[in-house]
DNA sequence: TCTAGGTCCTGTTTTACTTCA
DNA sequence: ATTGAAGTAAAACAGGACCTA
């Protein structure tokens, strides 16, 4: 699996941040029928839902199981179809807060869905979905994030809509996936950013500390050159017995490799 | 190899709804 | 309390890429 956890030896968060390599591989996803294809050219791919399912737009777990329970509560009497679209056709005054995460979550909710019958026809008509269809729908992303064409007629058949509907909305909500994703990448990069600047600056600190060691004729200067040793880790100059390979005096030379500072510490010496 | 049909992704537009002055 | 502008979320659309038969 890339992206997170295969790149560990950057960042010991767990979390890989190679935003532009997130794509060498990518895993099938049978539930839709078709199975991905390894991204070709610069294109995205969906694969952190699954991973990390805190990271959906719609309702948090509680939010969500307290919405379902109370639908379902409220759809006891009546049949378990979705047939009963129309009693919420057509109105205008019902109020409603989207459920988002972290907001209240109101029983009446706006539907200015119109009835079926003007369905066709009409150029573009915008439906606001019942909270009953989007939790639904909410329910199937959570399985899979893509649709084979007979989920896709069974979901709108289920929820009364078109199955043009049911398909544009998991496009949407896989974009929003997606999107909410790439903010949670950017803060992480953000923060790695910064740690690193801060490890960089301490690095350059210390570096100044040992020049100013060196100018000020140090006392292992005193010692023979071939005991001391350089640390492979930090480059520390280490007194101790003759390793073969340090017969240089005193040296500080940067770094040819790229500084991890999760997994190596200077101070570990 | 070419083609048609289908799906997906991405960006954009449109619309419903909220907030605020 | 009302109203209208601005902002936002989401439904819908368009177009290109890709896959499969």
């Amino acid at each position: 699996m890339m992206g997170f956890g295969t790149t560990d030896d950057l960042c010991n968060t767990g979390l890989g941040l190679e935003l532009g390599s997130f794509h060498a591989e990518q895993e099938n996803c049978s539930q839709s029928g078709r199975l991905l294809q390894p991204i070709k050219k610069n294109k995205l791919a969906l694969k952190y839902d699954h991973m990390l399912p805190s990271l959906t737009l719609g309702p948090s777990e509680e939010v969500y199981r307290s919405i379902r329970k109370k639908i379902d509560a409220d759809l006891q009497p009546q049949a378990s179809s979705f047939s009963a679209v129309s009693s919420f056709s057509n109105s205008s005054i019902k109020k409603e807060r989207e459920f988002g995460i972290g907001e209240e979550v109101d029983v009446e909710r706006v539907s200015s869905r119109v009835s079926d019958e003007d369905e066709e026809g009409s150029p573009r008509k915008k439906l606001r979905l019942t909270k009953e269809q989007s939790v639904v729908l909410e329910d199937n992303f959570k399985d899979h994030s893509t649709l084979n064409p007979k989920q896709k007629q069974a979901l709108a058949e289920q929820l009364n809509l078109r199955p043009r509907q049911v398909e544009v909305w998991f496009q949407n909500r896989r974009a929003r996936s997606k999107l909410k994703q790439t903010e949670v990448d950017c803060e992480l990069l953000k923060k790695c950013c910064e740690t690193l600047t801060s490890e960089n600056k301490r690095l350059q600190k210390e570096l100044q500390e040992l020049k100013s060691l060196k100018l000020s004729s140090p006392v292992y200067m005193q010692l023979p050159a071939a005991t001391l040793t350089m640390c492979p880790s930090c480059e520390r100059i280490c007194g101790g017995s003759d390793q073969g390979s340090s017969t240089s005096t005193f040296t500080v030379r940067p770094k040819p490799n790229f500084y991890n500072p999760y997994t190596h510490s200077s101070a570990a010496c």
